[in-house]
DNA sequence: CTGAAAGCGCTTACAG
DNA sequence: CTGAAAGCGCTTACAG
């Protein structure tokens, strides 16, 4: 019976394991021991094999090895949005800290398509991905409750987290960012703060939504809190900014956004209108995105360490494959940046 | 002689092709076909192979599967900076493309660094990934040059070039949309244009300098040109940009860049120095990225088809990867849009 | 149309 | 320390 060979590639056939051990004058088992167990193999094997590799120029195949292994070696990130810049940064963090492990990261984009989260998420069973790092909650519950009570999920969820599921989790404290933001707007001198939320049903959003009327109750303004909802990006800054703005009973002297680019939006907004920032409007944004420094005004923000929360997020997925125990929860520290958006309220 | 079983999995075994066979009482044979190629067998038998995948909730072991096919349903597109947004709507359109078709899209992001480059063009003959898409001609040339001698490489470029390697493209004319842009600005009335390029040694720069020194020459304005060099980003735009218009002798009155988040440096810049755009300044980007309509003022910009050209491009790699003759070269058009920075020069 | 069997390229428990 | 061999879960040429 021949042997069903698969449809030739484009790429010469590579050398194989087989072709490093007839070079070695070895078996194949004392290859593989030399690549992956260095320590099981005398010094001089190690040395024989290390040049018969170098003579055929061999390098392993990893569809075998994941098939053998039973993993893949792979990690995939679930994102809501792949063209927000924020997210950028805390990817670069992952793959710094996956490619030094030899692992690869595989970017899920899933544009509030359920059916695009529950492809990635089928990854993992089919051993097409060893782990998953949620940069969104915007995904279908049943794909990851549950998960919280088996302690071994290959689940790490970074910024963002679910209300009423346990993953492990790398993020910000964004009641108290929050709140040192409405702080800094009220020791201005601020006494009607509004606020541009994200989705209201967003954990973060809710938090940072408490921190801001905790605050503004604390500092006795509970009266003037007033909340409009976004969806983080330009567009519905802009649009909610203009109807704050635009209510000329209680216009706000500051808004406070949930994202840089709803600031932005707002900035817009007040442009538009002929309100002067910061003079007439104080605008802080949220993320620091590279942008918040070049729009006009410069705008102040809360900075989050993206990449640190890409690496440690990346770090406690990894601990978990490797079934080490781990802090399940990691609070990393934000930052007021304050630039030329905010100042004293007009008179 | 034990089997030698892998590390347990933190998955329970998933069911394999045996199970199905079993359940549906055929042999693993017709399973595979029942799937791959069911005009091969028996309307009943799919129908009971169907049932029995559903039954067992089957799902095929993906690493085996390639192992076998010796293919890895992954394209890798290679680009340089993975937080620059003009690059999202391009990855939005390859994915579409790829998914449809069965393929994963990995995002390896370069960041001028020749290793990683190197990295991901080592997936290739491993089988960990069946073809790249180039976003960036900043890669070692040694991993492209014979690329173009054998017709099936699977290598696509968009939007870049190399200058002496000649791969199958998707891209727009450089040439074309900067003389488009630059007739534009002179025919507003400009006679002193200068212009902000990315890398000098980027084949697609060249060409839109060379768009834009043609088209000044035309005019008869040779004389007034200007090339200073940037890297694409906020930064250096802002940093040419304050050159440029500190320069009160020869001071432009119009500025092209060779992309929005440069000239969106340059809107700051110009504000620094209080010179007011548009009635003092114009200010061309190039991208169309979200920024640009919400910057001070709203930029004017050359728009491409980035979703198209992310589209195009997969489809190409997708047809040399089927072996199906492709047309080599695809030219996909832009736009000028006209917004806020631009006008008639002060007298 | 269907099945038995080989084989993709690795890894590893066992025996020596 | 090293080798022979089984096996990961598929696919496919061959035979029937």
């Amino acid at each position: 019976m021949l042997k069903a060979k698969p449809a030739a590639k484009r790429t010469l056939s590579m050398p194989t394991i087989k072709d490093v051990a007839k070079a070695a004058g070895c078996s194949t088992a004392t290859v593989s021991r030399a690549l992956a167990n260095p320590e099981k193999v005398t010094e001089a094997t190690r040395q024989r094999v290390a040049r018969a590799i170098a003579e055929v120029g061999y390098a392993p195949n990893v569809a075998a090895r994941n098939l053998r292994r039973a993993e893949s070696r792979t990690i995939v990130t679930l994102l809501p949005d792949i063209s927000n810049p924020f997210f950028s940064e805390i990817i670069n963090g992952m793959e710094e800290v996956a490619h030094q492990a030899g692992y690869q990261v595989l970017i899920g984009d899933c544009e509030r398509d359920p059916a695009r989260a529950e492809a990635y998420f089928n990854l993992l069973p089919t051993n097409q991905a060893d782990g998953i790092i949620l940069l969104t909650s915007d995904i279908p519950r049943a794909l990851v409750s549950h998960a919280d009570a088996r302690v071994d999920s290959p689940l790490v969820m970074a910024c963002e987290s679910f209300s009423d599921i346990d993953l492990p989790t790398v993020a910000i404290d964004n009641y108290q960012a929050t709140a040192h933001a409405i702080d800094y707007l009220v020791s201005l001198g601020h006494e009607r703060i509004a606020s541009v939320s994200g989705p209201a049903d967003n954990p973060i959003c809710c938090d940072r939504t408490l921190g801001y009327r905790d605050t503004l109750a604390a500092r006795g303004l509970s009266g003037s809190a007033r909340v409009v909802e976004g969806d983080f990006g330009f567009r519905s800054g802009y649009q909610q900014g203009l109807a704050l703005l635009e209510d000329t009973v209680a216009r706000p002297s500051a808004i406070f956004c949930h994202s840089d680019e709803m600031a932005i939006g707002v900035l817009k907004a007040a442009r538009q209108l002929g309100i002067g920032v910061p003079e007439a409007l104080s605008v802080v944004g949220f993320d620091n995105i590279g942008f918040s420094e070049y729009c006009e005004p410069e705008l102040t923000t809360v900075s989050q360490p993206r990449h640190e929360i890409g690496q440690q997020a990346m770090r406690m997925l990894l601990s978990i494959l490797a079934g080490e125990g781990v802090v399940r929860r990691q609070i990393l520290s934000t930052q007021l940046i304050v630039r030329k958006s905010t100042g004293r309220p007009a008179d």
